[in-house]
DNA sequence: TGCATACTTGCACTATAATGCAAGTATTAT
DNA sequence: ATAATACTTGCATTATAGTGCAAGTATGCA
């Protein structure tokens, strides 16, 4: 569920940040969805952090999220086409200091813990884990 | 004179403004250059506003500026390649509350006001003329 | 029923960015 | 020289946005 109508400048005010860049080109270079504990693994961000910037990614109109049992999946969304041609540029940019690359690593290797195509684990970085753990 | 080096974020935030997205929308459309009175003609906001935004658009490399007696032009830098491509996105978004086809329609009409293919006149609309005119 | 856990959010704090005024610079015209 | 003018910028103010902690919600599991 996503808003339709939405100020034309929030679409680039979502792609304006560094964290919210990093995680729309692992999406737009993937083309895969993404649960909240999978980006944490892929970018070494706190999940309270990656999880309200995702929040603004969703009401600029970019990103759909599902709930699935306690997971949340994220995907990008592909309407209205300008976004089409905003995720062609975002996969045109130059990967200077390789954050993307090694996101992009992390999040491969992330993928291959899921069982059944879904994530059934949580946060495996020990420095983002939850203390209960 | 641009610089090379930009971080990727900041060409992002360079259109996440409702002010600058106005200048770099008419400039795409029109493809053409233009000076700042010529802008705040057609915008009709304050020249040291537009020329602040502008400044940050020239920062995070869109724009180059060259001085031509009092009159400084501004047009937009093609490359690297995926400013090609986001300007296609700016030129496919939608124009909701048709401030961008207002824009356009004043700058058209000040276009006409050149001589010479060069703007030879100051500010032309009342509310941001200068006080000494 | 109670606990673990995936994710979200209220709050306080800090950092960044936009704005308006007024003064400044550089260039041309007289 | 002096004045006009196209544009820029320092400064103070206000507004917006990012961050971290800690508490909160919702779901599943024992």
């Amino acid at each position: 569920m996503q808003s339709i109508v939405v100020q034309t400048e929030a679409v680039f005010q979502a792609l304006a940040d560094e964290t919210r860049l990093r995680i729309i080109r692992l999406m737009v270079v993937t083309g895969d969805e993404a649960c909240l504990c999978e980006l944490v693994d892929s970018l070494l961000e706190p999940s309270y952090k990656l999880s309200r910037h995702l929040k603004i990614i969703r009401q600029a109109g970019l990103l759909s999220s599902q709930k699935e049992g306690r997971w949340v999946y994220h995907r990008l969304v592909m309407e209205p086409a300008y976004l089409e041609s905003l995720y062609a540029t975002v996969r045109a940019l130059p990967d200077s200091n390789e954050t993307y690359s090694g996101d992009l690593k992390r999040f491969r290797e992330r993928l291959c813990l899921r069982e059944g195509g879904r994530c059934q684990i949580g946060i495996q970085s020990e420095e983002f884990k939850s203390e209960a753990g």
